[in-house]
RNA sequence: GGGCCCGUGGCCCAGCCAGGAUAGGGUGCCGGCCUUCUAAGCCGGUGGUCCCGGGUUCAAAUCCCGGCGGGCCCGCCA
């Protein structure tokens, strides 16, 4: 990948130092690469042993003898950023001229201002973001929050890099689940929402009460045509999510008696649902107005979150549009003309193991080495079409609308097989662009701690409770400090320790999320950046004019002040390397660390009491420095910057 | 049964892919610091068999093999 205005001051430091290295060896006779060595430099642990190191076996183990020789002649050769060479164990320690520092990191903030540190890509490129599209049901569980934040993060990620990004929401309203609620819905007319309940934690109620009314109907169906043996355990089965309705019924008990007064769990309600699975995928009028508002009223709630959490889409696709709008039926015809189909126990199917036999092609299409593949089914045999089906459809329609280059679909780790099917799919329907193009950014799960989660049950910690939760200890924590905070900045400080906690964590990582401890408001969180950020802010608007960068005293960048220095001048590297691997975890690393130390500098050392000009300069250049990289952070982070906290 | 992921002080997490110095943070607990740029802060103390056992290496939390423990997937669900 090109990127232009390459600026990067500890990249550059790290070269020279790798020359001077070079040259030095070069006059024992042995040639190494200076670029190899610069790879090679790492970061002391203490900085006692000064500001690179190099660990000499790394490059031969013949010079680790000559250790000393070495650090005696890069120290006799002088150049423009070696200040000193000591041996130690056989690791070369480098302490950097401050003046060199200095200069390239005064060149690159001055030049760069606030855009210091992001990367632009020579060629945007246009990515088309599909995330949480949390099934229409239920308001959004913690789960689908991790999902919002995480896909916010890769569509600013490419924001920022320069890319043309599409967000868009894919609502699911044409599974099992929905037709569950729309069953409800229909069968108490339509409700209206108590006052105390927003319309998605409602809804989110009738869902989980039809779905539970429907699942016993079903176990009591079973119940007639059981075995004694298998009787005693449907029973136990149908006592337990009786449990599950009472539960439910504590929450709102008016609409689970009138639900059970029209739903009769001793009927065929099963039935009746797939019935409606049906009328919904051929567009039938009298449900589909119904299916239509309750979707609706669900999703203006899940947008109210997302609004709360300052997470927007460009597009929100319906399914239903989708499948009536023959892109579907496409898939299917196209696939019945397909080498790989065949029938699966009678259904339509793709035969995609086929295909994933070549390892080249799992290796092209991200296909897990030995995930076995079995064949895709298409369709149920009462014709409706499959989840994974339609995800076809609608993939093709994501990279055609958008003209995208690569499409990113945030879904569960838990899907990776469908995920996988997905792009083999593609590729064996002739979409191979497309295939190769598709990202499965998959994040693990979100539990909670002594709750096993299920939206068909209406257990879940929803988004709502834990901002609202949230912002009222960011509140009370104010009035404790005797702080008037706006409500607005409440918000966004709620807010933003919600994502802090989603993106702390490496995604691959089960997170386990502990209520009482993620509304905790203190430091290693967004909290402790963020009024770092405000130290830093409060100082420059003080100060009130632009740094001085041509005259700092570089004499001055010892203890703390290189520490931030060195920390400062490494993040346009952090940044491409967060951008590469879209990895937030590793860019909040850094800021915790480049806080830490502007904290503790800033406590020991008066800025703007300074008397001597050059280094308040040098000081001044510093918080500039750190309050760029915070912010450039957050935009990339998706945190929120606030004045006064 | 097969496959994937995870295991680091009481609790949470980084480091592992590209092996390097005494394993970093946070939280908790104990103690100290506000007449000076925001104390949601700073300083000090406490606390670890890096799940276990082998192997490779000058060097292993990191790589390899074998276990153990936990999670997930293998549906005419999504």
């Amino acid at each position: 990948m090109r990127y232009l205005s390459v600026c990067e001051p500890y990249a550059e430091l790290k070269k020279c130092v790798g020359r001077a290295i070079a040259r030095a060896v070069a006059s024992l006779k042995v040639s190494i690469d200076p670029e190899v060595v610069a790879g090679m430099l790492q970061e002391p642990p203490k900085p006692e042993f000064g500001d690179l190191a190099l660990p000499l076996p790394r490059v031969s183990k013949e010079l680790v003898e000559n250790c000393g020789d070495i650090a005696s002649l890069v120290g006799e050769a002088g150049s423009e950023c070696v200040e000193k060479v000591q041996c130690v164990s056989s690791y070369l320690n480098v302490w950097a001229r401050s003046s060199y520092i200095v200069e390239k990191l005064a060149t690159a903030l001055s030049k760069l201002g606030r855009e210091y540190g992001i990367t632009k890509k020579e060629k945007p490129a246009r990515v088309v973001v599909e995330f949480v599209s949390a099934n229409p049901v239920h308001p959004l569980h913690i789960g689908s929050g991790r999902n919002a934040v995480l896909g916010d993060f890769i569509a600013r990620v490419h924001e920022l890099s320069g890319d043309l990004v599409e967000r868009r929401y894919y609502v699911n309203d044409l599974g099992l689940q929905v037709a569950n609620l729309v069953y409800g819905y229909i069968k108490l007319g339509r409700p209206r929402r108590p006052e105390f309940l927003k319309d998605d934690h409602f809804l989110g109620l009738l869902y989980a009460a039809t779905s539970t009314i429907v699942d016993i109907a079903k176990l009591k169906k079973k119940l007639e045509t059981a075995s004694e043996a298998e009787s005693g355990e449907i029973r136990r089965e149908i006592d337990a999510l009786l449990g599950e309705l009472f539960r439910i019924r504590s929450k709102l008990p008016d609409l689970v008696d009138s639900l059970l007064k029209s739903v009769d769990p001793s009927r065929d309600a099963e039935r009746e649902v797939r019935n409606l699975t049906q009328l919904l995928e051929l567009g039938d009028k009298s449900v589909v107005d119904a299916h239509r508002e309750v979707v609706n009223r669900v999703l203006a709630g899940i947008r109210e979150t997302l609004e709360k959490l300052g997470v927007f889409f460009d597009k929100w696709d319906y399914e239903s549009d989708l499948v009536r709008s023959g892109l579907v039926g496409e898939v299917l015809s196209k696939a019945r003309s397909s080498e790989y189909y065949m029938l699966h126990k009678n259904a339509p199917a793709l035969d995609l193991a086929k295909l994933a036999e070549s390892p080249e092609l799992r290796e092209l299409l991200g296909v897990p080495e030995h995930l076995e593949i079995p064949p895709l089914i298409l369709a149920r045999s009462d014709g409706t079409t499959l989840y994974t089906t339609r995800d076809i459809a609608y993939t093709i329609k994501k990279f055609s609308e958008f003209s995208a280059d690569r499409v990113y679909n945030v879904v569960a780790i838990e899907q990776t097989l469908p995920q996988a099917q997905l792009r083999l799919a593609l590729h064996a329907l002739g979409y191979v662009r497309e295939a190769t193009s598709l990202v499965h950014y998959a994040y693990e799960m979100v539990n909670v701690k002594g709750l096993s989660m299920s939206g068909r049950r209406a257990r879940y910690v929803t988004v709502d409770e834990v901002l609202d939760e949230l912002a009222a200890r960011v509140r009370e924590l104010a009035v404790k400090r005797g702080v008037n905070l706006a409500e607005d900045v409440v918000l966004k400080i709620a807010r933003s320790a919600f994502k802090y906690a989603m993106l702390s964590v490496s995604p691959r990582k089960t997170l386990v999320f502990d209520p009482e401890q993620a509304v905790e408001v203190k430091s290693g969180t967004s909290t402790y950046l963020q009024y770092t950020l405000a130290r830093a802010n409060g100082i420059m608007s003080r100060y009130g004019r632009e740094v001085e960068f041509s005259e700092l005293d570089s004499e001055g960048l010892v203890g703390k002040r290189r520490e931030l220095a060195l920390l400062i001048a490494r993040f346009p590297e952090v940044f491409r390397k967060v951008v590469a691997e879209l990895a937030p975890e590793d860019l909040i690393s850094y800021l915790n660390r480049l806080a830490e130390v502007f904290n503790s500098w800033y406590d020991a050392d008066p800025i703007l009491a300074e008397p001597r000009e050059e280094l308040r300069n040098l000081k001044l250049a510093l918080v500039y420095g750190a309050k760029v990289v915070i912010e450039n952070s957050f935009k990339l982070l998706g945190l929120d910057i606030v004045e006064r906290i």
